[in-house]
DNA sequence: AAATACAGCAACCGCAATCGA
DNA sequence: GTCGATTGCGGTTGCTGTATT
């Protein structure tokens, strides 16, 4: 039994594509437009699945792709999404015009991840490259926050199919994956597509993932002010609330802030991983590791 | 020069989301 | 509302070119 494959095997070119190959794909794209992938091979003559030919078309034959190196700003763009969004490519992808979520995914596997590697190795050159979870040291800053309006930018991703971090069964969410890098096939979730399997837990309220811009004033114990701009990811899972944005903004390190955002006041003890779970409906509230405080 | 190791990347695979009858 | 078909996404594989021994 199992799943019937997507497209007939036998018979059918797997591989590099050849020149012909492209040639023949692109032609017939550029007059019939995308889509219906399935029976495009045999309309356009090509021996290949429909789904190779979407791939081929969206990674390497588009006119809009940029091609060439990543540059030292895609670069650090990649490095400020991924710390928000974790392993969400497509999402990355769409902040880089002409970049693909292949592209990007390789260029993360082969250069990036090893960067951050060896860079956090050498910060800390004893200890693990996992971030360590905990009460604040003695270097944290405190520092007296004021959140601005929010922004929200239009986002395409809040129309497509991410997923956003599973809900356990009190609804409070699961950690967010560490660094999003391994899926074990071998200890998989009943399959959402829940037709197939009950379409949607419908006990999990999630939300699509907003991409806000904020603008931040802080007033350090220096009495320093500091403005930043970053960007969060905000998730609402019920009445728990994620929210994450790039360590780097605060130079990695530990703060207690007050906050004021749209006139309610709070507090909150962040780590440098920095992200955190709230809840919205109790005092006490914390983080996946319940070290988060805040009202 | 040959063998081996490694890095980069194109392509494949399976799962989940979405579409549409 | 249900269910099969289709599309999209992210993890993984494996080929190819380059560096090292």
């Amino acid at each position: 039994m199992g799943r019937t494959p997507c497209c007939e095997k036998e018979g059918l070119r797997r591989g590099r594509w050849t020149a012909e190959e492209d040639d023949k794909l692109k032609k017939y794209i550029e007059a019939n437009g995308e889509g219906s992938w399935r029976s495009l091979p045999k309309n356009a003559g090509l021996l290949r699945c429909g789904k190779s030919c979407r791939l081929r078309w969206i990674n390497y034959l588009r006119t809009d792709l940029k091609r060439g190196n990543i540059t030292p700003q895609e670069d650090e763009t990649i490095l400020k999404l991924h710390t928000t969004l974790g392993n969400r490519w497509s999402i990355i992808a769409g902040h880089l015009p002409g970049r693909t979520d292949n592209e990007i995914k390789n260029y993360w596997n082969s250069h990036l991840s090893k960067k951050i590697y060896s860079d956090t190795k050498k910060d800390s050159p004893q200890e693990s490259t996992i971030p360590k979870r905990g009460r604040p040291n003695n270097k944290q800053q405190t520092i007296i926050a004021k959140k601005n309006k929010k922004k929200t930018i239009p986002n395409e991703e809040s129309c497509q199919s991410n997923s956003i971090p599973e809900t356990t069964t009190n609804n409070k969410p699961k950690e967010q994956e560490e660094h999003a890098t391994t899926s074990s096939s071998s200890e998989k979730e009943p399959n959402r597509n829940d037709h197939n399997n009950k379409k949607n837990n419908n006990n999990s309220t999630t939300k699509d993932p907003k991409i806000e811009e904020e603008h931040w004033e802080f007033t350090t114990d220096d009495g320093e002010k500091v403005e930043n701009e970053v960007i969060s990811t905000i998730i609402e899972s019920g009445e728990w609330f994620y929210s994450s944005w790039p360590s780097s903004n605060f130079n990695n390190e530990w703060m207690n802030w007050d906050w004021e955002s749209d006139g309610v006041l709070g507090q909150n003890v962040q780590e440098p991983s920095s992200w955190f779970w709230a809840n919205n409906n109790d005092d006490n509230n914390t983080n996946g590791e319940g070290e988060e405080e805040c009202r």
